[in-house]
DNA sequence: CCCCATGTTCGACA
DNA sequence: GTGTCGAACATGGG
């Protein structure tokens, strides 16, 4: 489920607990969640006293900090979720990691075990957090950077370029589809014909978006507006929410993933 | 039974 | 090496 709105608003879920100690940790070894964490039964248990004291999120990721204990990594995949659930909640066959905490439990469930989780038993900052590229929000976000990238993956339709962490982190695909739409560039289009004329466009689009995103979502996982694509992409038969066009809305795999586009609109590229 | 799912990674290929 | 693209991962819901 989760793009950096719906990532924002989970680590706020677990950020109302910041100040409070670890009393308990709970796992499932065994989980797929756990690839690449090396030993997370062992260095876990460094949890267990120390207080939660930063919740930070970047894109789709998230760090949560416990003092002088270490790091722990999240990446929600594509069904994982953050919950704050009673103190003596009982661990599910998908909660592949419980904290507990004086009267709560911090959650962290995934059934269909993309999510991934990691730990790091040091005082700094994991070098995988500080080298992430820059936050789409950020001077670090710029247009070169942007044009430079289309360039280089010029003959990638835009659509999987929007999917791509390394530039866009944070972006899935309902935001990809929502920007696409807003800027009128139709999802086939090869990269390489944007930059030339529908780069800024596409810049400030993406930051528009995101500040949507964040702003209806990520406080209490608002309902987004009519006037998004969001509620019309999903089923058959939805229309272009746009006022004077209201035209049937396309749906088609691109590269793998399900993207709905207005032809009436978009029109940027041909099919 | 079928198909679909807001994500990432790996290997094949040109 | 580089850019591109499909398949695989695992589970649940309609």
């Amino acid at each position: 489920m989760p793009e950096l709105a719906e990532v924002e608003y989970y680590r706020r879920v677990w950020a109302e607990s910041l100040g409070l100690p670890v009393t308990g940790v709970l796992l499932h070894p065994e989980a797929r969640v756990f690839r690449g964490c090396l030993q997370p039964l062992d260095t876990l248990n460094r949890l267990n006293g120390a207080t939660f004291n930063q919740a930070l999120a970047h894109g789709k990721q998230l760090l949560f900090g416990f003092e002088a204990a270490g790091w722990l990594g999240i990446h929600l995949g594509m069904s994982g979720q953050l919950r704050c659930e009673a103190k003596d909640s009982v661990q599910d066959r998908h909660d592949h990691l419980i904290l507990r905490l004086p009267g709560r439990s911090l959650v962290f469930h995934d059934p269909r075990m993309f999510g991934r989780v990691r730990f790091d038993a040091a005082t700094d900052l994991p070098d995988w957090w500080t080298q992430q590229p820059p936050d789409l929000l950020s001077p670090g976000f710029t247009r070169e950077r942007l044009d430079a990238f289309l360039l280089k993956r010029g003959g990638t339709p835009i659509k999987a370029l929007l999917l791509d962490q390394s530039i866009f982190p944070g972006i899935g695909n309902w935001m990809a589809d929502e920007i696409l739409w807003r800027s009128r560039i139709h999802p086939a289009t090869p990269a390489r014909q944007l930059a030339a004329s529908a780069g800024e466009r596409l810049w400030r689009t993406t930051r528009e978006v995101t500040e949507d995103a964040l702003r209806v979502i990520a406080p209490d996982w608002g309902d987004a507006p009519d006037d998004w694509l969001f509620n019309h992409r999903w089923k058959d038969g939805g229309f272009c929410p746009r006022p004077r066009c209201r035209s049937p809305l396309s749906r088609a795999d691109l590269r793998g993933r399900t993207t709905c586009w207005c032809p009436k609109c978009q029109k940027s590229a041909t099919s």
